[in-house]
Order: C-alpha cells, then sequence, then structure tokens
DNA sequence: ATATTAAGTTCGGAGTAGCGATATTTTTTA
DNA sequence: TAAAAAATATCGCTACTCCGAACTTAATAT
C-alpha cells in the first residue's frame, strides 16, 4: 500500500537519516503514527502534525498535502515569467490573476 | 474569541465576497465547521480541509497553518498563483505571459 | 411594518485522529 | 551468532473533527 504523502514522508525521512522515533520524536508525534501515515491509507492527518512534519523534513506543508504530480524539469520561462510578475503592482498582479483563473485548465 | 487561522480564513472570505455557506460549498466543507475555524478554538482542522480551503482563497496552506508570520498575504497569494500556473498547459502559460506583457507597468 | 430570504450561530453525535502498549519480524552492529 | 535497533503491525482508548439540522440575527423586499 503506497500513498503520495507517506512516500514523500518515508523517503525525506530517509534522506536525513531518522527512524521512525526519530521523526516522530522531532515532530512531537509517535512512531507508530509516522508508521501509519507512511503505510496505511488512506492518511487524513491534521494540518498540525503535517506542517510539524514538513518543517523538520525541511519542506512546505504544501509540498507534503499536494497530491498533483510535480514537473520534474524546472521551466525558466516560468520562473523568468513569477519573478517579472512578483515586481509588478498589486492590481495588476491581480488582473494577470483573475485573468489566468478565467483561462485555467486545471479544473 | 480570535485565532491566527480563523482571521486569516475570515478576512480571506469577506475579501473574495464569500459567505460562510459560499465557502464551505467551494471547498467541499460545511458551514458550521467553516464558522468553527473562523471563530472557535483551538481550531485543528485536517490537512486536507486547510489545502481545499486555502486553494478556494488563492493562499497556500503553509501560509494559513503558519503561525509564525513572516510569509504575508500578498507573497502567499502570488505563490498559489505560480503553482497553478506551472500546472497548466503550454499554450495556456503563454496567453497569460503575453497578456502580463501587455498589462506590464514596469520597465 | 412585516414577510421573505440570507447570513451567522449553536449543538448533538458519528466517526476517526493520534497515542501508548505490545508483539512480531527484519536489519544492523558487535 | 547473538544481541540490539529499527521497522512492521494491531489494539483499545480518548478527544476531537466535521457534519446536519435547528435556531437566531441581519438584510431586503413588499
Amino acid at each position: 500500500m503506497s500513498t503520495p504523502l507517506g512516500d514523500k514522508i518515508r523517503d525525506l525521512r530517509k534522506a536525513k537519516g531518522y527512524t521512525l522515533d526519530k521523526l516522530a520524536e522531532l515532530a512531537e508525534s509517535s512512531k507508530s503514527y509516522i508508521w501509519e501515515l507512511e503505510n496505511k491509507n488512506p492518511p487524513r492527518p491534521s494540518a498540525d502534525k503535517v506542517a510539524k512534519i514538513a518543517a523538520v523534513l525541511g519542506v512546505t506543508a504544501d509540498y507534503l498535502i499536494d497530491t498533483t504530480e510535480k514537473v520534474g524539469v524546472e521551466d525558466a520561462t516560468d520562473n523568468a515569467f513569477f519573478r517579472k510578475y512578483r515586481k509588478m503592482d498589486a492590481a495588476t498582479k491581480d488582473k494577470i490573476r483573475r485573468m489566468a483563473d478565467l483561462l485555467g485548465d486545471d479544473e
């Protein structure tokens, strides 16, 4: 049995060389529960738990939660666009966001 | 009674002109529960609920959860937008980028 | 003013998150 | 090989999430 959340937690935990016990201790959780998150489904943890685990593992909560498949290749064009976008004033950014909502093809 | 999470949700909800019912519907939750998150403490929602609410409100889950106020609303909104943008297909992204160029108020 | 509708608030309860205890199996280290 | 450590797995329990439905208050129409 494998879930995106479980796989991410396990991979990150191993990458840091943590045991279940160690991660549980750092994330103020329990060994049994961390194991359940990694191996049992469906996992439905609280935002609080996820935030703590994410902090310990050095990633964002959004990364752990997000179920959509991640694109492996970094798109330089996208990042360049975002850099430009961030410098725009609030009203313009709002316009762009609302327009993107209208064009949005991701459900 | 006021909590950081509750205040953020209420502020963002009002800014979008949503009622409790509307937000509940969009976030696949219930009116009563949204109200509890806004007004009752301690709120300890599931990561799933927070992720859905954050998506509807156009911010990251991290922004809603994180108590350490290092990330502003604007940053969270921008990041959430970029995450959405990245998932769009190339043609749509191109449209948005060209549109942003037209609206661009810098240089 | 008052009926109608919408928004916000409260509450009971089903189901489950999350823990500690415990037992068994696998992996690591001596 | 033995022993220690880590991982796998289950169970019982308490507290809390989350919902539906009923209720109260605010807004708006008639």
